[in-house]
DNA sequence: TTTTTCACTTCTGATTTAGAAGCTAATCAA
DNA sequence: TTGATTAGCTTCTAAATCAGAAGTGAAAAA
């Protein structure tokens, strides 16, 4: 498992961090939706312990976040893919990529440049979006809670007088 | 210290999960997104123990992703507010929370919903946009490396066959 | 046939973490 | 002005986690 230690509050974002709220599960999403798809190629490029990479993509995959397929040509080996829940991770890592490459930059210079293949230009990145396409910014939104809310975090986010 | 266990491949996904790749660290930044701004409303909602609060509060302060300023009217009290770089934050939690609404929702039905501010409706999300606003998928793009690109990540890279 | 490779699993010591309790200073309530 | 309460920590200890080494079995290469 992931994690024990998830706050009990029903909420998405923490249901969403008990699946990738984790260092190395991201970071094996990156390199998979890099085209990184077998065990020592992940095991080489992070680094990991074999024992706790097995147990990540374990858990990646009970999550449905990937699935294991065995390899054509060699029967020892496997491929891990990404499902279509897997691949909705990605608005999350790019954001991600794009935060890590504005603030905390490296010395040398732009580590990775995200490019349209089509065009060959660069993107414009990850943004939250309104129906009809323009990019909002947090303080255009707004959070209603709905029937699946928790009692116990609406409660508390209503107590707090909004400032 | 956020954590220790670091890959110390020079990568921007890395770099930013180092601030904020653990789970309490997003569930704070969610909650003062959220108007929490205290430490009192942050323990309560979260239930994280108070030396795991202060710790995550420090971290991301010293990562500048917060400012904590002292609370007009009581001397005691300081208010967490989210920096330019916390705000750029935003796309992440927000991408986040709409898969784990999407992938992992509750029984009850919709926890929350997202709304655009002046019109009232619901927002479309995080996506991953070109710079003509057109929304692209993982297969859309490429990444390229950089001046800044770390050798070691660079050559495993390309050392994979894409598949 | 022997050796190497792949993808693990198990073990252990060391590190890291979480939660309980305690602390200090400010504020409230009488 | 005394006692209770609140805000925001810090310290301590037990528990969880991790890296690294060693080992496994099956397949592939030599």
């Amino acid at each position: 498992m992931t994690s024990k230690r998830l706050p009990d509050v029903d909420c998405a974002v923490a249901q969403a961090l008990g699946v990738v709220g984790d260092l190395w599960s991201l970071m094996v999403l990156r390199n998979v939706f890099n085209g990184m798809h077998t065990f020592a190629a992940l095991q080489d490029n992070l680094g990991v312990s074999s024992s706790v990479l097995s147990a990540r993509l374990k858990t990646l995959c009970a999550a449905k976040v990937l699935v294991r397929q065995a390899a054509t040509g060699d029967a020892r080996s496997f491929e891990y893919h990404l499902t279509e829940c897997g691949q909705d991770l990605y608005p999350v890592l790019i954001a991600l990529m794009q935060w890590g490459e504005k603030w905390l930059p490296s010395q040398r210079g732009k580590r990775l440049t995200l490019i349209e293949k089509r065009s060959g230009k660069a993107i414009l990145g990850a943004r939250v979006l309104a129906q009809d396409g323009r990019v909002l910014k947090p303080r255009d939104v707004k959070v209603l809670p709905g029937p699946g809310i928790d009692p116990a975090f609406h409660a508390l986010m209503t107590r707090t007088p909004a400032k």
